[in-house]
DNA sequence: GGAAAACATTTTATGCTTAAAACAATTTTG
DNA sequence: CAAAATTGTTTTAAGCATAAAATGTTTTCC
């Protein structure tokens, strides 16, 4: 049963509403949980590919996106969809490029544009990878049903919605 | 309307049961959707930190942790809670030590162990940082009503076990 | 009691990540 | 058309992160 002062709103020397200082510990409980499920499937994802593939988490990534690119994308599309600073995604093409994963070329169009492909070999080594990862995901949310899938589904829609809207609130 | 493909199970030339490839699209498309969520929340955390206290997203979680703890973690404990290698708690306690933030001392009844607290000047900072903190979660989680965090909290706890679970399965 | 196992932490080597500044090419606009 | 703004990428400097090996300490268990 909540304290009286739970609910109510104070009421300041001249008689006008002032905020309490709301409680807000369920949604910060909501966001530690939220974050630990992250780290732990991350990590464990992450050692996976170590072991099996000597790949690493954000290599793996950057091929994903591009898996689904064959045309190829720019680095800015890469940063965007991989939400990762730019510098970060010069980095790992540097040495997915150099381990002959990727190929790089600058636009035809546009000399100022970087368009980076997965080559023969990355798309095949990445196909090899993803497959495995696919059970391996499959695994780690092996107790949800398909009801508890399509409910987070949803849940986690709307929370990405209200984070954005947030966001962009501070930097509009 | 699936198709008939989806639903059953193939059979070999000596007409035994043999596994399709089954299909985890659904749990992958979890999956990303989860790390979106966090990723952009933690991205905006970070950014708000840094912008308001020019204090790093790791430095605050450690300090997250102890100031739950008066008496002192060892880093062990702060390594395992924050689930982060245990060399990087090190040098992370380090530079806040250097930045007179955390007080660390060897155990007097373990040399091994080494004691970490938050200075006087830690809590301080700290507190002032996480009342702040409170709200810009607040802020992001704002659109999910009472019941949506109640479910959602259901649903990360059973999806944190499951994982742990698929976890402790690879290395026992 | 002493060798072996376990434990807590640090070190090492490498790679990831960011923010901010710098650079270069293109587009906008007065 | 040229100055200014914008866009795409790279560089820089600092810090974060990991896995694996190394170091010192305590327990375990013959």
């Amino acid at each position: 049963m909540p304290a009286v002062g739970d609910c109510i709103k104070m009421l300041d020397s001249e008689t006008k509403a002032v905020e309490t200082p709301e409680d807000h510990a369920e949604e910060l409980r909501l966001w530690l949980r939220l974050l630990t499920c992250t780290t732990l499937i991350e990590g464990e994802v992450r050692g996976r590919l170590r072991q099996r593939f000597d790949v690493t988490l954000p290599r793996f990534d950057l091929m994903a996106q591009l898996d689904k690119a064959p045309d190829g994308m720019t680095l800015s599309d890469v940063s965007k969809r991989m939400m990762v600073s730019n510098g970060n995604v010069t980095g790992l093409v540097e040495r997915l490029v150099e381990s002959g994963h990727l190929d790089r070329r600058t636009s035809e169009t546009d000399r100022r544009v970087q368009v980076i492909r997965l080559t023969k070999l990355g798309r095949a080594e990445f196909r090899r990878m993803a497959s495995e990862h696919e059970t391996w995901i499959a695994d780690l949310f092996a107790d949800l049903t398909p009801k508890d899938v399509r409910e987070l589904m949803r849940l986690l829609a709307k929370t990405k919605a209200s984070a954005q809207k947030s966001a962009v609130r501070r930097k509009p």
